[in-house]
RNA sequence: GGAGACAUAGCUCAGCUGGUUAGAGCGCUCGCCUCACACGCGAGAGGUCAUGGGUUCGAGUCCCUUUGUCUCUACCA
């Protein structure tokens, strides 16, 4: 016991936490079996990318869930968490193709299959990266279910879900215009396209009207597409054209002639109400060239470079394209004006480069059927979001969804589970690779050569970790998921999805519960990014103050789904807490000789003062994490922790530790001080896991762990509202004598008499020793008299007493009466406005009891207090 | 074009279902090396809770208006 006396004076979280972290990895105390004598509660990470660094906003994801996760084990739950990470098709993809470059080299000079292995031998070498940093974190992870979207299990989900869709028709392969990024060279889903406001221009491009003076003139935005464009559409009941309907106008540069045609999608007002038709490179355009069988000629290739068809700006890029285009337009006398015009460009979420619409073949999942149950299951309310607010995002998006476009043209990822008979072009969709064509019995197949969107495998997460498709015992006891936290960005790409994935494939919903967070940004307020280098790095600051600094910075003072600016100064000061903590703990050490924290039979009213306190915090935090209100419950584990606990309770305690004649009292003090300390270590290690687990440990304890322990509950009877008040009373007058002597600038060395006068002698039975502890008393008198001299003594009045201090040498009788006038007005001040709200019949008859009744105590206290003061006052004058 | 969020102390933000003399951290002022902690202790200063109205016995908290900032979403060339 005795290196107990030797711990540092300043706690080093770095000498512990690593160690700490395999004690409970190896302890297997993060691990969860099949138990069905216990209720499970389980919450599935969003898998980071295998090939990512921890970043700020794992660091919010994680630590939400550990708090929840560990409060959960905690309360005797069989809690998992299970982990894994994603294979993030595209960008690994481009880090694996960026080495290749660094080597002059690209993945067709590998060829698919070498490339993939290379792809996995980059998942080998930094796939471990994360999970390391996670582990930092404090995570409490069941390591032994680590799973993988890739591995073996994922990847039979996945052939097994698309099989089925495909058999139910809920997914096809469609002839469409997607989003394409001509960096990435793949399609993208909707969701994947970020929109950026950009400036542009809006160019006025005169037409001659085939056979005719007349002339018409569009506006665009895109001149470059105009080579592919194979008609030019007005309102049907735009008379300024209508007898151009039927028309044709010839194409400028092109000098080909195309039809004038009238459709309902052109608003009039808009530009010059002509809107110029480029079917192969616009959504819209691609309809209406369907509507009214209009020629189809792409342009721009999968680089994004002008294609063939393109005449003269063949090879170009767009950009070079537009310029040279608009170039022969002026100087041929076809621009009739430039417009400056801001307008929204698509760009691909992974590199930003501007998104091209392209007509091509790709596979879609048909969202409006199983948009429905998973539309329900929010409305019904069988999924809620936290905060409730989300629940509008996600369902005008469910109620809005387009079709989902799920192939992209890259190696690595899941592939498509189709195969094509390479004679007589048979296409079969296949759980497992085939090898022969079903119909002409031909062993030449070819495997689709696209792979699926990564989201495609995410979705089915909550129950392919489980062992779908199997009915394993895991999925039957784990599934449904409790709660699903995340970040608001990713409701569409991922939860949207996950719950119509549930709901579709297991028929239930895959978690009760959505937990959404923001975003960190940095002090200015951006996004943290790569390319603005004002990302910060949860490691670094790990390293420098602690994992629970960190994660304690994370949960405070960020209201529910808001935003937070990250600030190092707030990550010292919740260094400085755990330092704080480490102190308590060390002086609570120092002075310890009893083997247990059993609370003592006799308690003193500090003992029941912070008891009671205690207790009420063992409430309010509980409830607090079940509501999600878990930065309100860390509040309240500071401030009861630095205050109450520190500042005052160990200071009285001091009194009875300093007493080597008592040692009963020694002893019945050091109890009260394990029994609460140790409480609320337990309270606060959801949140600060490993300070919490060293202070646990050093102080007595049953068991292995604090987080395997069983977490507090709230003791009646050990809530004592009499002598807690008491007990704030006491402070009251102590605060007051404290700020007296401040205002004076009395220095703490001068020690000074207190006399007491009060009503409520028994109130002060234990004064004496508190008094000289806390309030620089050399000795104390209580009296029922005021003391005849007493206008030449300081004096401080509270509700409960007036207390003289003998110090004539700083007794300014002038000054004094102007104090206490001052008091007197605000007292005075407090009681009228009570007496106003009491003597209002509304109030009175209307308000709770309780409140009312708050209302008249704080009447009458303030009315004593007024009292006291008046004849203060009275002997002064 | 739709939808939402935010506007509270010098700064960054809490404030749950309406009821305390509106809180925290940092910063600031004054005094302290008090035998756990100067990453500390004690005492302070500082807010008409953006604006105007409404509901209510009672509003920072609910409803509407205005102003300002931000975000998401949408096929307006």
């Amino acid at each position: 016991m005795s290196e107990r006396h030797e711990l540092p004076k300043t706690y080093d979280p770095h000498a512990t936490e690593d160690a700490l972290y395999k004690f409970w990895e190896e302890s297997g105390f993060f691990h969860a079996e099949v138990d069905k004598s216990k209720e499970p509660f389980t919450i599935v990470i969003p898998p980071p990318n295998v090939t990512g660094q921890l970043h700020m906003g794992h660091a919010f994801d994680e630590t939400l869930q550990d708090i929840l996760i560990r409060t959960k084990r905690m309360q005797g739950y069989n809690a998992l968490w299970m982990p894994g990470t994603d294979h993030a098709g595209i960008a690994t993809q481009i880090k694996v193709e960026e080495s290749l470059r660094e080597k002059g080299e690209t993945r067709f000079d590998y060829g698919r299959e070498k490339f993939v292995d290379l792809c996995w031998d980059w998942k080998e070498k930094y796939g471990g990266r994360i999970l390391n940093q996670l582990r930092k974190l404090g995570s409490s992870v069941d390591w032994e279910r680590l799973r993988f979207t890739m591995d073996e299990g994922c990847s039979r989900a996945v052939r097994e879900v698309f099989v089925n869709l495909y058999n139910k028709g809920l997914i096809y392969k469609g002839h469409r215009i997607v989003n394409w990024c001509p960096h990435c060279n793949t399609a993208l889903s909707d969701a994947e396209v970020e929109y950026e406001e950009q400036d542009g221009h809006l160019w006025h491009i005169r037409y001659q009207i085939e056979d005719s003076d007349e002339y018409i003139i569009i506006a665009t935005t895109r001149p470059e597409t105009m080579m592919g464009d194979t008609g030019i559409a007005v309102h049907p009941d735009d008379e300024r054209y209508t007898h151009l309907v039927g028309k044709k106008a010839i194409l400028p540069l092109m000098n080909r002639p195309i039809p004038i045609f009238a459709d309902d999608y052109v608003e009039r007002e808009f530009g010059t109400g002509c809107v110029k038709v480029t079917p192969c490179h616009d959504p819209n355009d691609f309809e209406m060239a369907a509507r009214h069988d209009l020629e189809h000629i792409a342009v721009i290739d999968n680089e994004g470079n002008i294609t063939k068809e393109g005449g003269k700006y063949a090879g170009m890029t767009r950009e070079e394209a537009r310029k040279a285009v608009v170039a022969d337009l002026e100087e041929q006398g076809y621009l009739v004006k430039v417009e400056d015009y801001k307008h929204n460009v698509g760009t691909c979420h992974r590199c930003h480069t501007s998104v091209e619409p392209m007509e091509s073949d790709q596979w879609f999942v048909k969202m409006a059927p199983l948009a429905e149950p998973a539309i329900e299951v929010v409305k019904n309310g069988e999924i809620n979001f936290v905060p409730e607010r989300f629940s509008k995002t996600y369902l005008n998006w469910m109620e809005n969804v387009h079709d989902w476009c799920i192939s992209r043209q890259l190696w690595w990822g899941h592939r498509i589970p189709v195969y094509y008979c390479q004679d007589c072009g048979h296409m079969m969709v296949c759980k497992d690779e085939p090898h022969k064509c079903e119909k002409c019995g031909s062993a030449k197949l070819k495997q689709d050569e696209d792979v699926l969107d990564t989201w495609f495998s995410s979705a089915l997460w909550p129950f392919s970790t489980l062992g779908w498709p199997d009915k394993t015992e895991e999925l039957e006891y784990f599934y449904p998921t409790n709660v699903l936290v995340t970040g608001y960005d990713i409701i569409f790409f991922w939860v949207a999805r996950m719950i119509f994935s549930g709901m579709e494939h297991m028929g239930k919903k895959p978690f009760s519960t959505v937990f959404m967070h923001g975003l960190i940004r940095d002090s200015q307020g951006r996004k943290m990014s790569k390319s603005l280098g004002n990302g910060v790095d949860p490691i670094e600051i790990i390293d420098k103050y602690g994992a629970d600094a960190l994660r304690f910075t994370i949960v405070t003072g960020i209201g529910p789904g808001n935003d937070a600016r990250f600030y190092i100064e707030r990550v010292e000061a919740n260094r400085n807490f755990a330092n704080k903590i480490w102190n308590a703990s060390r002086f609570v050490l120092m002075n310890l000789t009893v083997e247990d924290g059993r609370l003592p039979e006799e308690l003193t009213l500090e003992d029941k003062w912070i008891l009671t306190r205690y207790n009420e915090l063992v409430k309010a935090v509980t409830e607090n994490i079940d509501k999600y209100e878990l930065g309100i419950a860390a509040d309240k584990l500071y401030s009861f922790i630095w205050d109450d606990f520190c500042d005052w309770f160990i200071e009285l305690c001091k009194i009875r530790l300093n007493d080597k004649d008592d040692m009963k009292a020694n002893e019945n003090a050091q109890r009260v001080l394990v029994h609460v300390l140790s409480g609320t270590m337990q309270l606060l290690h959801p949140f600060m896991p490993f300070i919490t687990e060293s202070v646990w440990q050093a102080l007595p304890h049953d068991g292995p762990s604090v987080m395997v322990s069983k977490w507090p509950e709230y003791d009646g009877s050990k809530v004592f509202e009499t002598e807690a008040n008491q007990m704030e009373q006491i402070m009251e007058v102590i605060r007051a004598v404290r700020n007296r002597r401040s205002e004076m600038n009395v220095p703490p060395s001068k020690k000074a008499e207190l006399i007491i006068t009060t009503d409520r002698p028994e109130l002060f039975e234990r004064a004496g020793l508190f008094f000289a502890k806390l309030a620089y008393a050399s000795s104390v008198n209580v009296a029922v008299q005021t003391p005849k001299d007493a206008a030449s003594m300081v004096s401080v009045v509270t509700s409960s007493a007036k207390v003289y201090m003998p110090m004539s040498d700083l007794v300014d009788i002038e000054k004094e009466l102007e104090r206490l006038n001052k008091e007197r007005d605000n007292v005075a001040q407090q009681i009228a406005r009570i007496e106003g709200k009491l003597s209002n019949e509304g109030f009175v008859s209307k308000a709770p009891e309780a409140v009312v009744n708050a209302e008249r105590q704080k009447l009458a206290d303030y009315k004593e207090h007024l009292v006291k003061l008046e004849e203060s006052i009275k002997g002064l004058k």
